[in-house]
RNA sequence: AGAGAGGUGGCAGAGUGGUCGAAUGCGACGGAUUCGAAAUCCGUUAUACCGGCAACGGUAUCGGGGGUUCGAAUCCCCCCCUCUCUGCCA
């Protein structure tokens, strides 16, 4: 959530990061939150003008009580009711503004960085970064689910018999890369000096709200409506919520996160083409890397997190690049985000296996993450992610881009962890 | 899940209708003492919002929400959470 005083102080920039990131009506919106601001400190000030005065009208009939004079307090107590009326009035209707101010302000979404290419689709995303040669596959070379068919790996037909689509079950060499590559993951972050969390995977209602999921993406989340909790799309979610409402020491920070959890999608509306196999699920593993930093660190701190990811791509000795998503594409809670992409060299295509974002204040400001800045001033903090990595679609690439004549050949860095070479 | 107890400042812990934002202790910070340190002594030590250039003033907050009252940490109602016992269970 934006802060109403960077609309204030600094309206024209803000409605140009707005137009960058395609937002409609932004000069309307922008203008009626500044209205109901200033209606806002218009009616608390009433509110605490006329309070106060009751304040001082109750301590006096406490005096007067003490000293037995009946009558006295009496006369002053008629008098109570009027204020209290009126600071009834004004509490009333400075809740209603504060909620439209709140829906309003929520609706808006994050400024993009100034680096963020103008643009409104996947095609106007920069290129910044392509790593390693795209292989030569074999004649005959299967996609990814002839491949797991093939070496009956990972079972679309028993995840659909006992949940649904997009549910798929691994099974022996596939389940145990999969427990691989977490480990791996895990173990490069530790190395890199992330602490390991293992959070909870339902969250409250407050901890959606706090990552910027609610209210924007309800419909993407599963929810348990007996008991009000959501499964989370993302560990970014309950990692993140674990430092709401703190005022974090400076010496703390940057504070560093690792995660490995199941992520759940509904993905509601976005099956079409290039669905296939594991390109989208509704459950899926991820290890996800958070931080939280200084605003003069954060972008340093993203360019770590970026090379991290790169690091681990470069093990796996998977072809990848990197974008820099622009205006249009990138996410609405996000300030800068870069998409790494893998070559998945059967499918022909790129398939999306992380993403890093700088959300800024954003999500600090829902979040009332804040760190005691010089002089002893609260501030908001800057948060960060990025997938370490999401395990199908690196899956799919490591399947299609190894696959010989006698099976599937798997990267050295991965030998140790598996406990086997190649599958099949 | 049932019965009981309880949720107060960074922590511990008083306070059961009237200057209570809240005693006291610990911790932390600043200062004095010291060559330096420990000990000791003095002081400071929440957050958000409103007004103000500021100094400062005001309002709210004692798990959350609502109510009674001139006045609520304190009384009433609902919800959440924790602990103990019983039950169930990985």
């Amino acid at each position: 959530m934006l802060q109403v005083s960077v609309l204030k102080e600094q309206t024209d920039l803000v409605l140009a990061g707005l137009a960058k990131k395609h937002y409609p009506n932004a000069e309307t919106e922008v203008a009626a939150i500044l209205d109901l601001d200033q209606r806002r400190r218009q009616l608390q000030t009433e509110h605490d003008q006329a309070q106060a005065e009751a304040n001082e009208l109750a301590r006096q009939i406490g005096g007067l009580m003490k000293s037995g004079d009946k009558a006295g307090a009496e006369t002053l107590k008629a008098r109570t009711a009027t204020l209290k009326q009126q600071t009834k009035t004004a509490a009333e209707e400075l809740t209603q503004v504060e909620t439209s101010l709140q829906l309003a302000l929520v609706k808006l979404p994050n400024l993009p960085h100034s680096s963020v290419p103008a643009g409104r689709t996947p095609a106007d995303n920069e290129v910044v970064a392509e790593h390693g040669p795209k292989p030569e596959l074999p004649p005959h070379a299967l996609p990814h689910w002839e491949l797991i068919k093939k070496y009956d790996i990972i079972d679309f037909e028993l995840g659909n018999k006992i949940t649904g689509a997009g549910f798929p079950v691994y099974k022996g060499q596939g389940a145990r890369l999969q427990r691989a590559l977490i480990n791996f993951f895990l173990d490069e972050a530790r190395n890199a000096g992330y602490e390991e969390v293992q959070p909870p995977i339902l969250v409250n209602e407050a901890s959606g709200y706090g990552t910027g999921q609610l209210p924007d993406k309800d419909g993407q989340m599963y929810h348990d409506a007996q008991d009000n909790l959501y499964l989370i799309p993302t560990a970014e979610v309950p990692i993140t919520n674990l430092y709401r409402d703190e005022i974090i020491a400076t010496e703390k920070l940057p504070i560093r996160n690792a995660g490995y959890t199941p992520c759940f999608r509904r993905e509601a509306g976005s099956w079409g083409a290039d669905v296939r196999g594991l390109n989208r699920l509704h459950q899926f593993d991820k290890v996800e890397i958070v931080q939280i930093a200084l605003p003069e660190q954060s972008y340093g701190i993203l360019e770590e997190m970026r090379a991290h990811i790169e690091g681990l791509l470069q093990k796996l000795e998977l072809p990848y690049r990197v974008l820099r998503l622009c205006g249009g594409d990138m996410s609405f809670t996000s300030a800068l985000t870069y998409d790494l992409e893998v070559w998945s060299a059967a499918q022909g295509r790129w398939l999306e296996v992380s993403s890093a974002s700088n959300f800024e204040t954003y999500q600090a400001n829902r979040l009332k993450l804040r760190y005691r800045a010089e002089g002893g001033k609260t501030q908001l903090l800057h948060t960060l992610n990025g997938s370490a990595l999401a395990l199908p679609r690196i899956v799919a690439a490591l399947l299609e881009n190894n696959q010989t004549e006698d099976g599937i050949r798997l990267p050295q860095v991965l030998h140790s962890y598996c406990g086997f070479e190649k599958i099949g």
